[in-house]
DNA sequence: ACCCGACGGCGTCAGTCGCA
DNA sequence: TGCGACTGACGCCGTCGGGT
């Protein structure tokens, strides 16, 4: 997370941005995804029994205590001399049966000041006013789970890419509906809908799969309309189908992030409830002891 | 069956920002 | 400085569930 989410589900800019968060292993975790300056952090680990890999997610917070949930039981393999390196001590692992492991906590390359020292006072008044694109918030929280914005792309390009059977591609089709076979004997096929074909300008093709390239409309003439007046409409009419696509993309993030922010949520939750199980039993451990 | 409000998705406009 | 990308705001439309 780039900034601290405050009680209206704003970001705040100013909130310390996390410091990149390493974690390593020594044995256990066979891969890790990770991305500098991220907090989502990806682990998959081996299953005790079998070879099958059991998924852990965590939300790593910035100058917080974390906790790393699993989809499965990992105490078996979260051993002695196992190894995550966090930059916050005191962090746990949690699993569904309420198992709770310490972090061994061992110093980081990372410094705070690499993320607090060198914004100039323009920078964080920016910051402040403007809250980052869902696209940057992503970015920084899940790295690539943000997929790229679709590139515009020359008919040439198209051609070259059609080879490589890709969309989006740009091509010249009358309007209607029509049917791609592939495959021998065209037994896979096909069905296109066009959306705006009747206006003038374009066409948006969508593709069974939620798919959609931009398809120019024929004018009467058979010619892709141009000139003059014409050509404003075109314009118009490509700018417009643009931000019809940013405007679907726009909202296509910002329910992504508000998953997001709920995933955190509901971590921090756990979380929560996980640190509080653990002073209950320390309370207790404490008075036992003190008793005796 | 009909009405109505809530909800979500979409298209468009307008404004801002970043970059070449 | 122009342009493209991004996003909030607004209005429209379709769907759904509940009430009558």
């Amino acid at each position: 997370m780039d900034g601290m989410v405050d009680e209206n589900g704003t970001v705040d800019p100013l909130a310390p941005s996390p410091p990149p968060v390493a974690i390593s292993s020594v044995g256990v975790v066979t891969q890790q995804q990770l991305v500098a300056s991220t907090n989502i952090v990806h682990l998959t680990l081996p299953a005790s029994n079998n070879h099958a890999q059991t998924q852990v997610q965590s939300v790593i917070q910035p100058n917080q205590q974390s906790v790393i949930q699993t989809a499965a039981n990992i105490q078996p393999v979260l051993g002695k001399g196992n190894v995550i390196l966090v930059s916050k001590p005191n962090s746990v692992i949690q699993t569904p049966q309420g198992s709770l492991h310490a972090l061994q906590v061992v110093e980081t390359t990372a410094s705070d000041d690499s993320y607090s020292d060198d914004e100039s006072p323009k920078k964080r008044r920016d910051l402040l006013t403007r809250r980052p694109s869902y696209r940057k918030i992503l970015n920084d929280l899940g790295g690539g789970e943000i997929a790229e914005p679709k590139v515009e792309q020359t008919s040439s390009e198209a051609d070259s890419e059609l080879s490589s059977h890709s969309i989006p591609y740009h091509t010249v089709i009358p309007a209607g509906a029509i049917q791609i076979s592939s495959g021998e004997g065209g037994q896979s096929i096909h069905t296109l809908s066009m959306t705006n074909s009747g206006t003038a300008g374009a066409a948006i093709v969508q593709y069974a799969q939620g798919q959609e390239f931009f398809v120019p409309v024929m004018a009467q003439s058979g010619n892709i309309t141009s000139g003059g007046g014409e050509d404003q409409a075109r314009k118009r009419e490509m700018r417009l189908l643009k931000n019809r696509e940013a405007a679907r993309e726009c909202r296509r993030k910002k329910k992504e992030y508000i998953k997001c922010l709920e995933n955190r949520v509901a971590v921090l939750e756990n979380q929560n409830k996980a640190l509080i199980d653990e002073l209950k039993s320390l309370k207790e451990l404490y008075c036992k002891q003190k008793t005796e």
